[in-house]
DNA sequence: ACCTGAACACCGTTCAAGT
DNA sequence: ACCTGAACACCGTTCAAGT
């Protein structure tokens, strides 16, 4: 603080790091960050083309987290998948402002070449063959970043909070006239089970059974004898 | 034109439509959908709390596409179903700004919850229990709007455009380091197979799949004898 | 070489004033 | 009752000028 080194790319992603884990997102702001730093704004376009440029930086370094201390490549593929694709998730929901994350292409992202690198390995090592591997692979990107886009929102509250409101949707649907929307009515108390991390890792667990069951019909169409 | 009514809640609404329609998702600031109205843009204060209202209406009106027109109840449930989460997909895709779509509610919605409802009644129509039928519809919408926020930046491009991408993305992962990326450079030609409707299709059929053997499996627990 | 500060071209939103 | 227009408090970004 007294001392004043010259701002670095690290101090800028630093920075930004602690705004999101102290869970003040909104003061991601350039001019925010700017008196964060101790720095004019501006400054910041010495080390990032934009703001753009700026937040896939963050969106990497975030990542390197996802691939730190997994379980040993031999364990089995599928606790190694969902422990990397839980991580995925966690890593996305953390971050503001996904949309700059993946559209630019991985290429860009260092970490999610390494994410990549690892699940296509252990698809292979499930013994799915390489044109679904691809598919299994895509499948479970959407998966996990799509369902953080639509829970971001609500993990930012407490688990109270999140509670109170996830009950006023129920009564809501309870509260439906039960001529237009019998179901919904009769199935209202049972919306939102659990918190989202849980009905995450159902739908997770489900696509790995249907790739698992595809991958397998396949491999017995094309080797008929057992 | 010539005539000038007053402004209504439609008029608005099917201005932002048209906008997005004609692929100029950029131009929906309240600045410029005032001068296409023609009316000064703190006119639509008037008629909308604010601007996160007034896409909160114009998501519900898109919603209401995808209920139009399904195949008959009678059809198969899983006809019904891959046809609605399609659509609700492609709904998604239309829209800039999903953030506030989903996360004030589904009870301020009205044709989301009719979407609810019709796809918790095809899930019970398969004969899945109430518990699995609420996490499977919660796993369908994660990924068809998830799948969807990550596909919106690439879709707008043209089919020939989107496929230039792609192919540069290949090969940067065809030029990794083999020793680093054994699996990536091997399979970097077979990385984002057809267009993402198709991949998108993949994984959805896949997680049916899952939640139909994992339903089935516990209706047998549960009825052990056949 | 690195940073500053004024400026530009935008946002969403409020509110007193018009008709 | 409805709309206008000035104003407010913000954005990201550029660029000549400072040191």
């Amino acid at each position: 603080m007294t001392t004043r080194p010259r701002l670095t790319r690290e101090h800028v992603i630093e920075a930004i790091i602690d705004l999101i884990d102290g869970g003040r997102p909104e003061e991601l702001s350039l001019r925010h960050l700017g008196t964060v730093l101790g720095v004019d704004p501006t400054a910041i376009y010495r080390h990032f083309r934009d703001k753009d440029d700026l937040m896939r930086a963050v969106g990497d370094r975030i990542l390197a987290n996802v691939m730190a201390d997994l379980p040993p490549p031999t364990a089995p593929w599928r606790d190694i998948v969902v422990e990397m694709c839980c991580r995925l998730r966690a890593a996305h929901l953390s971050r503001p402002g996904i949309a700059s994350f993946l559209k630019s292409g991985p290429p860009q992202l260092e970490h999610e070449l390494r994410h990549t690198e690892a699940l296509l390995f252990q698809l292979r090592r499930a013994g799915i063959d390489d044109r679904d591997a691809v598919l299994a692979y895509h499948a479970l990107i959407e998966l996990a970043a799509g369902s953080a886009v639509l829970d971001a929102t609500m993990v930012t509250l407490d688990a109270i909070e999140r509670e109170a409101v996830y009950e006023s949707w129920r009564a809501a649907y309870g509260a439906l006239d039960p001529d237009e929307f019998p179901v919904s009515v009769e199935m209202a108390s049972r919306l939102y089970p659990g918190c989202p991390d849980h009905r995450y890792l159902y739908a997770l667990e489900r696509l790995l059974d249907g790739i698992e069951a595809s991958a397998a019909q396949r491999s017995r169409d094309h080797v008929p004898a057992n």
